[in-house]
RNA sequence: GUCCCCUUCGUCUAGAGGCCUAGGACUCCGGGUUUUCAUCCCGGCAACAGGGGUUCGAAACCCCUAGGGGACGCCA
């Protein structure tokens, strides 16, 4: 049988580098066996989901060289490869579940569901659905259909019992059915949920094998008893550890950079981050560390995966793009170079800021040095201001990042809009207010305008440069509780 | 809280019972080459979470404890 893989990212927010290594190994093996990667969109969440972010997956990884044999761009035959396109197949298979009584109608509010699960919550309870719709009668749950009462579809889950399946890399597991929730399996708005999607979809589309985040393991019951519900055969599951920031948890963008876009801006090569992400919970047989895509097709071994969790290491990453610059012959760097900071796109973000503060055409330079190259490390001193305390210094710095770190897109205007909100809220001008920013974010208090230095930059490295700052003022672990529980308080309209 | 996963230098890792006095790489610290810096070269610091077994022999196998992580959504 054919191998097929896939990478299936949920187009919201930027790109992640979570993705990327996911789609890396996913891409690696089915190579290393002359089989298939596939690339779905999972856009079921229709709030969340922006061809904005579709659009900037692909480009992320298109850069990496991870290519695709089917996807939303490249249709193959078991498309359509995005999930909003594919309604009705999931619409006939929840129907089989019903006719089945694999899954039942679940008429539950909202407002039921939360106190169900405070309850649960405060008798220290696993949270999970109660059952309350699980036996309706055929009569009723017609009459309230026909009525038009809003519903969802729930799954049947055993009662007792263990559910055990395999993994390739930790063998097998066991979960007892207790702990599995009657997950909902069509939303309100007439969309599967994910669980029920990517079964769907990785049997109709043969996945051979599912290569994911550690994060998925506990959902392995509920997909397994979906798969014999519907009679069909089980994928090979490889669940791969997930990538930490440096405290251990799960990789985010509260923490670190974890955006594609950004190492890209950043001018890491592509080839240095795929080798990198290489190395994080593998490694070639032979210990060598630097490797092309291609030698690591030809060494890989997936069962040589090992399961704890790497840190996502800046440190390390630097100095393996610098062995991949220094590698490279002049003119490829010259050519790396252009490509980078001269491309046209980049540049044209810069023309207008840039064009009527300028005498000269090298006046450019000192202009726009901290959008380009790394801002100067700071001191406490910087901060000094004729009318604001550390303490208040402190507070906007610590606010607009808690507020950056909400953002789910990254305008001009609306950050715009939610710093001038803030600076109200904390009772402050917004010349004032903004005096912190401007120091943290281009090492200066006069540089070109805040908000377009933001936009360049991007989210991560906006927040990046604040979170420096922070860490310049020296704020101690109180006072940021302290500051965390102040922002709770405030309201961000986002 | 409940369930699941994980545990070798600060970090990424090698290690499939004797080759382990635990190897490599990043970081850091020394030294050398270089007009400076960087590169490069050489050297150094630094780990088997703890406790019980199994075995002639355990970093490797089993159990317990501890620690870390994840999941517990009409998000994926």
């Amino acid at each position: 049988m054919k191998v097929r893989t896939r990478i299936a990212p949920s187009p919201t927010g930027d790109p992640h580098v979570g993705t990327a290594y996911m789609a890396l190994f996913n891409w690696v093996f089915a190579r290393q066996h002359e089989g298939e990667f596939i690339l779905r969109i999972e856009d079921t969440d229709q709030a969340r989901s922006t061809t904005a972010s579709e659009q900037a997956i692909f480009t992320a990884l298109q850069w990496l060289g991870l290519d695709w044999d089917e996807g939303p761009d490249v249709e193959g035959a078991k498309g359509p490869y995005r999930q909003s396109e594919r309604k009705e197949l999931y619409l006939q298979h929840v129907q089989t579940l019903l006719d089945k009584n694999h899954a039942f109608y679940c008429f539950c509010s909202k407002e039921r569901l939360d106190t169900v699960r405070a309850e649960q919550q405060a008798a220290k309870q696993t949270t999970r659905y109660d059952g309350h719709c699980a036996n309706l009668s055929a009569e009723e749950v017609q009459a309230r259909l026909a009525a038009g009462e809003e519903h969802v579809v729930r799954m049947r889950v055993p009662e007792t019992g263990d559910c055990t399946f395999r993994d390739r890399l930790r063998g097998e597991i066991t979960i007892p059915y207790s702990q599995i929730d009657m997950q909902v399996l069509l939303k309100a708005d007439g969309m599967p949920t994910y669980h029920l999607a990517v079964v769907v979809d990785d049997h109709h589309m043969d996945i051979t094998h599912i290569l994911r985040g550690e994060e998925w393991l506990n959902s392995v019951p509920k997909h397994q008893l979906l798969y014999s519900y519907f009679d069909w055969p089980m994928p090979e599951l490889i669940h791969l550890p997930l990538l930490r920031n440096t405290d251990q948890s799960k990789l985010s963008k509260r923490k670190n950079p974890t955006s594609v876009t950004y190492y890209r801006d950043q001018g890491f090569l592509p080839e240095a981050l795929c080798n990198y992400l290489g190395l994080m919970g593998w490694s070639m047989p032979n210990e060598q560390e630097l490797f092309s895509l291609q030698e690591m097709i030809n060494a890989f071994d997936v069962d040589r995966i090992s399961t704890s969790g790497p840190i996502f290491d800046q440190d390390k990453l630097k100095w393996m793009n610098g062995q991949y610059l220094r590698g490279l012959d002049a003119d490829t760097y010259a050519a790396k170079v252009s490509a980078w900071m001269f491309n046209e796109e980049r540049l044209a973000a810069l023309i207008p800021l840039v064009q009527q503060r300028a005498e000269r055409l090298s006046d450019l330079v000192p202009l726009i040095d901290y959008l380009v190259g790394a801002r100067r490390p700071l001191d406490p001193d910087d901060f000094e201001h004729k009318k604001l305390e550390r303490a208040q210094v402190v507070k906007v710095l610590h606010h607009t990042l808690a507020m950056f770190d909400r953002k789910r897109e990254w305008l001009r205007d609306d950050l715009y809009a939610s710093c001038n909100q803030l600076a109200e809220q904390c009772d402050m001008k917004l010349r004032d207010f903004l005096f912190p920013l401007f120091i943290a974010i281009s090492g200066r208090e006069v540089s070109l305008p805040l908000f377009d230095s933001l936009v360049f930059l991007g989210a991560d490295l906006s927040r990046g440069r604040l979170r420096d700052a922070l860490e310049v003022l020296n704020v101690s672990g109180k006072e940021r509780k302290r500051l965390d529980k102040a922002v709770e308080q405030l309201h961000f309209s986002d």
